[in-house]
DNA sequence: TATCTTAGTGTCCTTGTGACACAAAGTAGA
DNA sequence: TCTACTTTGTGTCACAAGGACACTAAGATA
């Protein structure tokens, strides 16, 4: 069935020769979570085409730049944070996805402990918005969220993720929430406490909470060099069907 | 921290204006197995740069087509097959990356069944190669390998896959090698054969090998029908570390 | 000092999985 | 047709992991 590749070669060169536009964005889906809830960070879009919805953050990816670069780029733009944790989840190329033209997007999500960044301030109205608030959005960005979402549940019963949403010092509580929100199910409060602390990859940091009306709980964090040194197969989770 | 986001749609209109150069392609990872071996489909690559070295099967996504799309017309362009399994695995736009200018390139993998397309003719040299025996590659494409590597291991652990690198008929012992030759481990014969059947996935044809010079083994085919119908958490394996 | 609220803990039973060895079936060659 | 060869196909036991489950402890408040 091929027919020849030397075709295909000269339509590569063509295509540089006939400037056809094409454009490369990135689009991050930055997920924050506080009060047993699981926030993404959005601005208000104000493309005709989507006036009064939703979008994520994002922008062309510039000549010289890798992608990794693009969304590292758009993060501390928005946030004013640098190095946040962030992984590539898949590329969207719908032909009519863009209004202005032909462009393919590469989308990102992104964790922020929300006690970083609280409360967004720039253009465009950037807001925290509860995940499940999201009704629907610009472009395709509420795929985009959703496979973020389904990445980020896969990855987090694997991956320690769940601390980068923490304040450094967290109860075990409020881990156990965390995961329950993030993952739509409940946990036994026993056995989340048994799984975890047998990991020996939290550290009792022999602080409890202050300013609660009631017994306080431990502090812990979390012990990235002890991870890194044996992330051997470090699944974090089973989780019960 | 933001400046303002006129500044970024400005800058998008103005890429369609002044026709800046980017591409973007796919690249097919496909894979076939058979004699114990895990084997990709190649080309020779005949841009200078890269004389000598192989390729994966790719080409640029056109004006009206998805990603996903692209893929499959690259997919029955090289093997004239229709409909083969495929995913998207990642994106790599290092600007640099092709010598032609801007390219962002999409990986997806794709499985067939050597079987249905054990002698590859084409252009440039299409060819069944041993994954172990792939040297350097053209571009960033043994990245990308390596990328469409990792997601098949991981994603056969889950998903009925395997099958699709298998003939119709199979023995047990097939199967067998071929996760272990996939995830570069050994199994317990008497272990794997309990898990596969218990999970009543795998038809018993009440036939036999036929053609081998020792007792000939039974033939199965795998169920979709069944694993449709209950793909609740259906993953096929546990490995061990 | 009594009450309220959340933290923190241990056991039992079931299930899943790893380790392990030998008889059965068919072929090929003497 | 008998023997040797090769690969198939099978069962048990011991251990580890995980799910279900209820009460006491600690501190705050009125």
């Amino acid at each position: 069935m091929p027919e020849g590749q030397s075709r295909i070669i000269t339509s590569w060169e063509q295509h540089f020769k006939t400037n056809v536009s094409t454009a490369i964005s990135v689009d991050c889906v930055v997920f924050g979570y506080d009060q047993k809830e699981l926030k993404i960070l959005v601005l208000d879009c104000d493309i005709d085409e989507f006036m009064g919805k939703k979008s994520l953050v994002g922008e062309l990816v510039k000549p010289n730049e890798t992608l990794d670069e693009a969304a590292q780029r758009i993060l501390s733009y928005w946030t004013g944070i640098e190095g946040l944790y962030m992984e590539q989840v898949k590329s969207f190329g719908s032909p009519k996805r863009h209004p202005l033209g032909r462009v393919v997007s590469v989308a990102y999500y992104a964790l922020v402990s929300l006690q970083k960044f609280p409360e967004p301030k720039g253009r465009n109205n950037l807001q925290w918005l509860p995940y499940h608030a999201l009704g629907d959005m610009a472009f395709d960005h509420k795929q985009m969220a959703e496979s973020c979402l389904q990445t980020l549940r896969s990855r987090i019963k694997e991956k320690p993720l769940g601390f980068s949403l923490l304040p450094k010092k967290f109860t075990l509580q409020q881990l156990q929430n965390l995961y329950e929100v993030v993952l739509e199910l409940e946990l036994d409060k026993r056995n989340f406490r048994r799984k975890l602390l047998s990991k020996d990859l939290l550290i009792d940091l022999n602080e409890t909470e202050s300013s609660v009306s009631h017994r306080p709980a431990k502090l812990y964090s979390f012990d990235y060099d002890q991870y890194k040194l044996n992330r051997r197969q470090n699944s974090l989770f089973s989780i019960k069907i």
